[in-house]
RNA sequence: GGGGGGAUACCAAAGUGGCCAACUGGGGCAGACUGUAAAUCUGUUGGCGUAAGCCUUCGCAGGUUCGAAUCCUGCUCCCCCCA
């Protein structure tokens, strides 16, 4: 196996990482593994409790991808196991453990998911069930002894909730070692993690030093901020793009990000070569719009090809910028001469949750027929025959009304 | 084991017998403005109903009362202090 120069493989390493703790080793491993045309062992725990993943988790899961295209082998551990607690990094709550049946079905949709970025072909896929299962309860004792509570509650999370006499499980305490427990069982020579992962990594490499083993290298990727602009990207915080996500979908919230986001999206995110990315962080800041619209076709191609990202891009421009409806808004079709409540009619097209919602919207001027804004909600609306309309609800919902043929 | 405090809508947090579908803030949604945003201003934020009104909701289960988020009983969960 030969490798790129050290240089060239640390250029790629570094885009967008955090933090390399620490860098010397990284070099030094990758100067023995170029050397002896031996690979390195990359490690990225998944949480197999939310099955949904987002562009947030991509930026890691790409990261992965890097070393697999340097080269290197990558392992992803389905963390079934560690699922059983759930981890507390970041978190305010206790989590509820799922159940296994779930584990696996979660486990299997992120595999899906996680094809779109790296190369499976290459990939080591392993269960930390497999050895973390195996352990008794003498293990587990041995293994807490190498971890001293003064360590573990001067992480940021637990002391913030036990200052706010919010509660901690003593099993959320057996995470980080846990997690640790995985690099020694996997000998990894790096182990890649978002910036709140740094504690968790920081053990695995505590714990591979007890074990006598040469210590993991711990690489921080940055937490992607989300489309509020604030929060990290989230489900929880409904802040987050899928990497399922449909097209136009995907289109419209990319360019719905805070413009002070668009570099950071663009390191993170894409796969613009490094020279040019300085290029794009002027053009971030002289002409936002247009260059917001280009990540937003950027990444829709990534993960839908350049066709539907076209496609994305002119179903912007119709429905958002001329406020045009949908070519492909769902059509209803009225017996001509029928009278109908529009209030029914949005009902029965599903473009509300509630009728109360619907009334709501129509008294604030956010449903409009053929563009005609329709403000009562009484309104009835009579079908001729031959008649066509345009319906529009909130900023987003459409719906086409005819007459049946 | 003992003592004290707490559980309210998406989140935070008022309310302590009728004026409570529940103050307020955040978030969300909608409108105006825009570049698609952000910022700002305005409105809105349980369900059904054209409406009057009805129904469901204040940890869970019962009870008192004409009437309960508010009082009583039991239960569950959480926090703090002492041991």
């Amino acid at each position: 196996m030969s490798f790129p120069s050290v240089q060239d493989q640390l250029t790629v390493i570094k885009r967008g990482t955090v933090e390399i703790v620490p860098e010397d080793e990284l070099i030094q491993k990758l100067e023995t593994s170029k050397k002896t045309g031996k690979p390195l062992t990359i490690k990225l725990g998944c949480d197999p409790t939310r099955p949904d993943l987002h562009l947030g988790h991509s930026v890691i899961l790409r990261k992965l991808r890097q070393f697999q295209d340097l080269g290197h082998q990558a392992i992803l551990i389905i963390g079934d196991f560690t699922a059983l607690i759930g981890d507390p990094s970041g978190q305010n709550k206790t989590r509820p453990p799922l159940s296994t049946e779930e584990i696996n079905i979660n486990a299997k949709s992120y595999l899906d998911q996680a094809g779109k970025i790296l190369d499976l072909d290459k990939l080591r896929i392993v269960y930390n069930s497999d050895w973390l299962g195996e352990m008794n309860f003498e293990d587990v004792i041995r293994l807490s002894s190498k971890l001293t509570v003064a360590r573990i509650i001067e992480r940021d999370d637990f002391s913030k909730r036990y200052n706010n006499n919010e509660p901690i499980s003593l099993h959320e305490f057996l995470y980080p070692l846990a997690q640790g427990q995985d690099s020694v069982h996997l000998k990894s020579d790096v182990e890649l993690g978002g910036t709140d992962q740094k504690f968790n990594l920081l053990v695995g490499r505590h714990l591979q030093q007890q074990n006598d083993q040469p210590p993991q290298v711990c690489l921080m990727m940055p937490l992607l901020v989300g489309t509020d602009g604030s929060q990290k990207m989230s489900k929880s915080y409904d802040n987050y793009i899928g990497i399922d996500e449909n097209p136009n979908d995907m289109y419209g919230k990319v360019l719905r990000i805070p413009d002070d986001l668009i570099y950071s999206w663009y390191e993170l995110l894409t796969d613009i070569d490094e020279k040019e990315l300085p290029e794009y962080k002027k053009k971030a800041e002289s002409d936002p719009r247009n260059t917001k619209h280009e990540l937003a076709h950027h990444i829709t191609q990534m993960y839908h090809g350049e066709t539907a990202a076209d496609e994305a891009r002119r179903y912007f421009e119709q429905t958002v910028i001329n406020k045009e409806i949908p070519d492909d808004a769902d059509v209803l079709s009225f017996p001509p001469g029928s009278t109908h409540r529009l209030l029914d009619i949005i009902a029965q097209a599903g473009l509300t949750s509630s009728n109360g919602e619907s009334k709501r919207l129509m008294k604030q001027g956010g449903v409009s027929l053929d563009d005609v804004k329709i403000t009562d909600k009484n309104f009835e609306l009579k079908i001729e025959s031959g008649s066509e309309f345009h319906l529009k609800v909130g900023k987003r919902n459409f719906a086409i009304l005819k007459a049946e043929n």
